[in-house]
RNA sequence: CGGGAUGUGGCGCAGCUUGGUAGCGCACUUGACUGGGGGUCAAGGGGCCGGAGGUUCAAAUCCUCUCAUCCCGACCA
């Protein structure tokens, strides 16, 4: 590809709206351009970088035996009443109607339309089992679309859905999905981890997440410096042993701690750690209970643990009144104390005495407290959210270390929740007729590129990995006017689309300066650069992007030399 | 959805407090020079100041409403 004839329109500048690396690396690039929030185009230099990831994931699954399908964006209403996600969904799931005033919906993801052909094709147990998937858009309404490709609304996602007869069937198309999943993204050539995680309202037995790590992610991981244990931190399990709670020493006592309400202030103003400390969290369910959650002054509450714990829909935060009217004092002074609401707490919690709580009125807490003699808790659980540290539960010796992370990949063993809601069933070899058990698994195409970019980064520009990079090969012509350096530029580049590297030629008329700025923010891999400087010798230099390595080679030596990187670069080694 | 911020040529911004002919840098067009890290000079083109309503002799500027975008939050009691 000519530049000159290119469509590449590079930003010098930062557009304001853009907050993460990614973000602001792809608008300057000219891969993407914002239509609304969460809605991006793609610029011919992003397609090319979508295109490589999604045949990256078309491989993979091809190889793993899963089958290339497509299914439409709309969707009818009446599937999604079937399997009761058209009430359950909320708002993310973008509803209209057709000029007959008939309900449809963005598929914002396909059980209902996959489950619906296969039950309406397959009714034998020898047609088992079967793994269709499709790379195709999404749109999803979320509360908050951010940080560009990253969390958008409509967004390019490769999903696959497996069909078996038994939970053994499916656990085995889980873990082919699993090794697939590993499989390309070390190609993409990713630093990321296999993480256990919830499941979440997609619902099933279990899931894992596949999680590029990056500071700018959003979410937590936990791994393992011991084994491989590796979760998300809103399911890392934690092992709390046999706890003893330690006789009281000290006489429950009134203080006053005026303006102090966080628990950093509390502890800052009694001159104790955190860990002295026991927040009392006023929590209120989906089943309409308002009860109060017990941890130390240095954990998180896990949502999601007590949210599982207690069978309900969903847990929040109390509001304001509430809060008010069961502790009798504003936000930032509540604690067990006289409470009249039931007392859960976290497992740690029941190892501690003589902690600082608060005193359920206006700057006042309490020191010297201790369960059992000043107040009771009901049930003591894992609630928190496991952090650096805290002790591997597979292992002896491991600890957890902690990251950031993007979620990139998502598989779930779903069970039979869909084929059962839509009575989707075989006949087994008893002729018996039997649920399929299902799974289904996801991949952000987009995202896996973004994700890419914020790991492979620097001050001047983006360095893609060779398997994601929209093109192999930049050739700078320095002077076009000069023609010896123009012939030289164009017959190397002639060489090495005859060898059908992916190769862009900067033929355009600017100064050096500009052509060298826009090949770091592009971040091609190879940049050959070719000058009348060196060609007076007979050479041309090369610039590695990543390592800012050059090097000098004559016009022959280079052809062969870009073979062989670009080749190094694509090559990968399957995990076993 | 709650809180905060911002909307002024393609991009980045100033102007708004204290109303009075819309500005800067980059980009763009033409010409000349230049040619290994966003170069120089000269001459140009482009803006219903997000939208609607209001106040006023007069509104980018003040008021009301509205739309859009971004950030934070939905957890630290």
């Amino acid at each position: 590809m000519r530049y000159s004839q290119y469509f590449l329109p590079t930003l010098k500048e930062t557009p304001a709206d853009a907050e993460v690396i990614s973000h602001q690396l792809m608008l300057r690039s000219g891969m993407i351009r914002k239509v609304a929030a969460g809605i991006y185009s793609y610029l011919p230099f992003g397609l090319r970088s979508l295109r490589k990831m999604e045949q990256i994931i078309r491989e993979e699954m091809d190889r793993a035996g899963a089958i290339e399908c497509l299914m439409p964006m709309a969707n009818p209403a009446e599937l999604w009443q079937e399997s009761g996600r058209w009430e359950k969904y909320g708002k993310e799931l973008l509803r209209f109607k057709d000029r007959k005033s008939a309900d449809f919906c963005m598929g914002p993801t396909h059980e209902e339309v996959i489950t619906d052909i296969i039950r309406n094709t397959v009714s034998s147990y020898r047609q088992l089992p079967l793994n269709l998937y499709q790379i195709q858009t999404k749109f999803r309404d979320e509360i908050r679309p951010r940080f560009g490709l990253m969390r958008g609304r409509e967004f390019v996602m490769k999903d696959a859905y497996s069909f078996d007869l038994d939970d053994d069937g499916a656990d085995s198309s889980y873990a082919k999905m699993y090794q697939a999943y590993r499989n390309i993204f070390n190609r993409c050539g990713l630093n990321f981890r296999s993480v256990e995680a919830d499941s979440g309202a997609i619902g099933g037995s279990f899931s894992h997440e596949f999680m590029v790590l990056a500071e700018s992610g959003e979410d937590g991981i936990v791994s393992c410096n011991g084994c491989e244990y590796a979760a998300n931190v809103e399911k890392a399990e934690l092992i709390y042993g046999d706890i003893v709670t330690p006789t009281a020493t000290l006489e429950l006592q009134k203080v006053d701690t005026p303006e102090q309400k966080s628990i950093e202030e509390v502890a800052e103003f009694l001159q104790l750690s955190p860990q002295q400390l026991v927040k009392t969290l006023i929590v209120q369910t989906s089943d309409d209970e308002v009860l109060a959650v017990l941890l130390r002054g240095d954990h998180e509450l896990n949502m999601i643990k007590l949210t599982n714990l207690l069978d309900v829909d969903w847990v929040l935060m109390a509001e304001e009144d509430v809060v008010k009217r069961v502790t009798g004092a504003p936000t930032g002074f509540a604690g067990p104390i006289g409470l009249k609401v039931r007392i859960l707490a976290d497992a740690e919690v029941q190892g501690m005495a003589d902690f600082v709580v608060g005193g359920n009125a206006v700057d006042v807490h309490f020191s010297g407290a201790n369960q059992g003699r000043d107040f009771e808790i009901s049930q003591f659980a894992d609630l928190r959210q496991a952090m650096a540290g805290d002790p591997c539960p597979r292992c002896d010796s491991g600890k957890f270390e902690s990251w950031r992370g993007i979620e990139v990949g998502h598989i779930f063993k779903l069970g039979i929740k869909y084929s059962e809601a839509m009575n989707a069933t075989v006949l087994d070899a008893q002729g018996k007729t039997q649920p399929l058990v299902m799974g289904c698994y996801g991949i952000g195409a987009g995202r896996t590129v973004a994700a890419a970019i914020e790991q492979n980064h620097d001050e001047n520009g983006m360095i893609l990995p060779m398997p994601l990079a929209p093109f192999q090969v930049l050739v700078t012509m320095l002077n076009p006017k000069d023609d010896q350096v123009r012939e030289a530029a164009e017959k190397l580049y002639q060489q090495l689309l005859a060898l059908n590297i992916e190769t862009l030629l900067d033929d355009r008329d600017e100064r050096p300066g500009i052509k060298f700025k826009d090949a770091d923010l592009i971040g091609i891999p190879l940049r050959v650069t070719v000058g009348a400087r060196n060609l007076k010798e007979g050479n041309v230099e090369l610039k590695i992007r990543k390592s800012g390595v050059t090097s000098m080679f004559s016009l022959d030596e280079m052809t062969p030399q870009l073979q062989q990187l670009v080749a190094e670069g694509l090559a990968f080694e399957l995990e076993k």
